[in-house]
DNA sequence: GTGCCTTTGTGAAGCGATGCACAAAGTAGG
DNA sequence: CCTACTTTGTGCATCGCTTCACAAAGGCAC
């Protein structure tokens, strides 16, 4: 039987903080190359680009491993976030859809670099299947719960077009994947323990758009009139004017 | 003089809600292309996978434009929401790097369908530059000032390797541009006043790897030694004990 | 017009993340 | 050993977002 330790990482590490260990891991990574030793909340804090105290609570999430009046050293450091995040074992990564973002991310070298392994590429268009990428040949997507299982996928990313991404979605949790990165534009519906992380480049650009436009003109286009002209009515019953107002 | 106006959209919607909006966008046009003319803030919100509550209280930052007792009109509210995003005018965007991902991109069809326009494609290597890839020849890097003044670029895409991205970021923040979309996996340092958004699949896989990793044993791997067998002293001077204590 | 039903818009409570500021804990030097 | 200095770890106040719950507002039937 495996005792628990008792410490400060009792279970339940906020989000918040999950989502920010990449970024001191890459940028530990970084010291090490140039062969820093140890470094200062302050100074990784910088090379992370948070603020210090944030970094240092994030940390203590994980357990007291810094040294007062030092630092934190910097191989210990990686070592310790580099288990918490589980990239001391590696995870057999699947991709869905061998279209150009399929074969950016196959041949995407970060994942390899950091404990994932791409185990499988699948796709539904027989003109693909059969093709070699990033040393691997590409399977039809009928093959895919076999091989899940058969070579331990636990993530699989998702790369097809919008209308197939929830029925390979459904199939992939039906042979046992809880992990799953999204890159269709849709939003997908799963159980309960099945995590689902979004990425969205047409999102992206969106939200760019609002601050652009913000910076641009202090707001969106003066005005509610339809383009057509028609001349709509406010909230409280306010009519507003022409768009030039 | 433009008079402003006196509204609930009064400047500042959080930045959480702006991140949503493009979403709703998505579920109202999948309503309209089924030719649904109004819906409720309950339906609209299972469409977009959020809070109902938190829908109503994100629309109304934009305005009243709901009817009690009925709901939204589909096609006006996406009107609003575009308007209010800045996509009814539409924003030049130029890619930078013309690797696997830059090409996935380039090719994209999310871009183009929404406001944005792919106005130029550049890369540093001399054997890319001059190809053609989604109907725009790709031009040497050398360009990238003059051209983004030229064609009115306001948004520009990062895919370059991490080595390049801070130079190529410096030259387009002094060609003017503001808002950048950045897929390389650094942090980069600009200006107040420009607005970076970070893409990173790395740090997603890493941030899943973490669940799956908790999903499985409940927790990282027991104690805190390290591979060579070096036992480490936690906080408060405890030693621990073997791996599988 | 009157009453009933539906759905919005929002006040207020709850929750988690952020950042300040400082005591505790360590190093270094004499 | 004692003092001076550095840097961590964290209590606490604050902030922003989420969620509940409900009054207000509109539609509809009669």
């Amino acid at each position: 039987m495996t005792r628990r330790i008792p410490q400060a990482r009792e279970r339940g590490i906020p989000d918040a903080t999950v989502a920010r260990l990449p970024l001191y891991l890459r940028a530990l990574n970084g010291l090490a190359e140039r062969g820093t030793a140890t470094v200062s909340s302050e100074d990784l804090a910088v090379a992370a680009g948070v603020n210090s105290a944030k970094l240092r609570k994030d940390l203590s999430h994980l357990g007291s491993y810094g040294t007062r009046g030092v630092g934190y050293d910097v191989q210990y450091l990686i070592y310790q976030i580099s288990r918490e995040l589980g990239l001391t074992q590696d995870w057999a990564v699947a991709i869905v859809g061998v279209g150009n973002l399929g074969r950016a991310l196959a041949n995407y070298g970060g994942f390899v670099s950091r404990g994932f392994r791409v185990a499988g590429l699948f796709d539904a268009d027989p003109a693909v299947v059969g093709e070699r990428i990033a040393g691997l040949v590409v399977e039809h997507a009928d093959g895919l719960e076999s091989v899940i299982r058969k070579r331990g996928v636990s993530i699989v990313v998702i790369a097809t077009p919008a209308t197939a991404a929830q029925q390979v979605c459904d199939r992939v949790i039906a042979a046992g994947v809880t992990s799953i990165l999204n890159f269709a534009p849709v939003v997908l519906t799963v159980p309960d323990g099945v995590d689902v992380r979004k990425v969205d480049l047409s999102i992206e650009l969106q939200i760019l758009a609002f601050h652009e436009q913000r910076k641009a003109t202090g707001g969106p286009m003066m005005g509610d009139e339809w383009p057509d002209g028609v001349v709509v009515v406010s909230e409280r019953g306010a009519a507003l004017g022409e768009a030039s107002q």
